[in-house]
DNA sequence: TTCTATAGTTACCAAAAGGTGCGTAATTGC
DNA sequence: GCAATTACGCACCTTTTGGTAACTATAGAA
C-alpha cells in the first residue's frame, strides 16, 4: 500500500514556522514582553512577588500574577508557597526555564547594544515620511 | 556643588529592566510573535510579500504589512520597491537585523527542542487543578 | 482593638492586537 | 476590451491585553 502523502508523516521535524506545530505555541508563550523580562529577572535567583515588581519597574500586579501563572503552567517557573501569614511565595526558574534564560539574556544584551541604531533609524524614517 | 542623585546620570548603562531606557523599547519591538518569525524567515534570504505569507503559514496580510513597516522603521528590515506594475517589493535584513536573527534562530531551536517538556508540564498542571 | 504587611482575586473599563472584506493601480496575456 | 496579477490602504468588527480599584486572609506590632 502506498504512503499517504496528504497527511503529515507520523514523526515530523519540529518547525516553528508550522502553525500547527507545538513548538510554535512554545515560541508564542515567550514572545511576550513580560514573560521575557520575568525569566531574565529570575535568572538572578529566586524572587518574591514584590521583588519582581520592583525589578520589572512598571508591571502591574495583575499582569505579573497572570504571566507567572502561565510560565508555571508550562513548567518554566517554579512557585513555592511557604503557606505562612502574611503570605510568602518564592518564584524560581525550572531547569527548562534556565535553559531558556541563557538565550534571553543574549537578547537583552542585543537590545542594550543596538537600541541606539534603532532609535536613529526610527528618527530618520519619521523625518522623511510625513513625521 | 554636590551631584544631584535624584536624577539619572548623564550617561547610564543601558538596562532593559528600566522602563525609561530605550533598550526596553527595542526589546518590546521584537517581543512579538510576528516580528520574531519574520526576522527568522528573512534570515533565509530576501523575500517578497507573498513568499513571506507562505513561509509564516497563518499571518494575515494586514499583520504582515504592519509588522514589516515597524521593522523597516526601526532599521531592522530593508524594503526595496522595484516600482513595477504589478508591484514587486523585496524585503531583506539590514546588518543590524542580521545581528538579531542569529539570536532569534537560537530561540527558534530552543522552542523546537523543548516544546515537549512544556506540553507535558501543561498537561500535568491542568490535570491537577480543576482542568 | 486597630493597623500593617503579603500575595493575591475579582469586576469593570480602556487600549492594542488582530481578522475580514473591499478598493486600487497599470501592465501583460487572452 | 477583459481578466489576472501584486502589494498594499482603509473601514469595520472581535479578541486579547493591560490598568485601576476594591476586597480577601491572618499573624504580629502598636
Amino acid at each position: 500500500m502506498a504512503t499517504d502523502l496528504t497527511e503529515a508523516p507520523f514523526t515530523s521535524i519540529p518547525d516553528v514556522f508550522d502553525p500547527a506545530c507545538s513548538s510554535r505555541h512554545a515560541l508564542e508563550l515567550i514572545a511576550s514582553k513580560w514573560a521575557m523580562l520575568i525569566i531574565s529577572a529570575l535568572e538572578e535567583g529566586p524572587m518574591r512577588n514584590a521583588a519582581l515588581m520592583r525589578r520589572l519597574g512598571d508591571v502591574s500586579q495583575k499582569m505579573l500574577t497572570q504571566t507567572l501563572k502561565e510560565l508555571e503552567r508550562n513548567g518554566l517557573v517554579i512557585r513555592e508557597d511557604k503557606k505562612t501569614v502574611p503570605p510568602h511565595v518564592e518564584y524560581s526558574l525550572s531547569p527548562v526555564g534556565r535553559s531558556l534564560s541563557e538565550t534571553l539574556l543574549v537578547l537583552d544584551r542585543w537590545a542594550e547594544t543596538h537600541f541606539g541604531a534603532l532609535d536613529a533609524a526610527r528618527e530618520r524614517y519619521d523625518a522623511e515620511r510625513g513625521k
